[in-house]
DNA sequence: TCTGTTATCAACCAATTGGTTGATCAACTG
DNA sequence: CAGTTGATCAACCAATTGGTTGATAACAGA
């Protein structure tokens, strides 16, 4: 899990960018998994997700616990919040804009009138 | 802009990955901005910056208009609401489960008393 | 302790990415 | 037409990424 919220943007928003890595966030929505089970599905090797886990441990996206020999991975919904709350700013300042130039539009076509 | 809502997501969340290409969102968000307004600002080339622009417009997160040599650019809100509708739909998922566990921990307590 | 299971580490490889410089294209302006 | 401005193309480079194989660690159960 990295400090700054710029640096924290940059993983999680680089983790959500390969299909695997949200398939196995599907995945954990529905409940903590081991590497194991979530490895089972892909046609990849073991190494390889467990290696797509640790850019998800490392964006903050997932949490792990230790079970005996098992870690399994828990899903982070504030972590996902983060994210959705970033892009929500700007997509609301865009839509802002557009009915500001809309109204701008309409007073002109009233003054044509 | 690419076709399957899949490749849709992958080119989006990773164009979404650089600070440079978030902070030319945020820019665009407060209204249209050509290349050489858009790479101002950076210590970068502007052909750097033509390049991200190109990131984003593959990804469907901006588009382009003409007006005699200058093209300006334009943030698209509804790409920005693609993104923020698959994240919701994983947190929502993983919150409800966290609130049916609760809800099983809180029956084992009353079972024990 | 020996065996099987869970998971990671290390080294390597091909492809992609973010940046540079230099040339070029396309459109306006004198 | 010649010159300037806005923007892109092309070739190149270093760093990162996603995958592999093989070895190794850590724990559980007989």
């Amino acid at each position: 899990m990295k400090q700054g919220s710029e640096e924290q943007l940059n993983s999680a928003f680089a983790a959500l960018a390969d299909p695997v890595r949200r398939a196995l966030i599907a995945r954990l929505s529905r409940g903590p998994a081991t590497v194991n089970e979530l490895a089972e599905p892909f046609p990849i090797t073991k190494q390889a997700v467990s290696k797509h886990i640790q850019v998800l441990e490392q964006s903050g996206l997932i949490t792990r616990t230790r079970e005996g020999q098992r870690r399994p991975c828990h899903l982070d919904p504030a972590a996902l919040e983060a994210l959705t709350s970033w892009i929500d700013i700007h997509r609301l300042t865009v839509e802002r804009q557009f009915r500001r130039l809309d109204t701008v539009l309409d007073t002109l076509k009233e003054k044509e009138s």
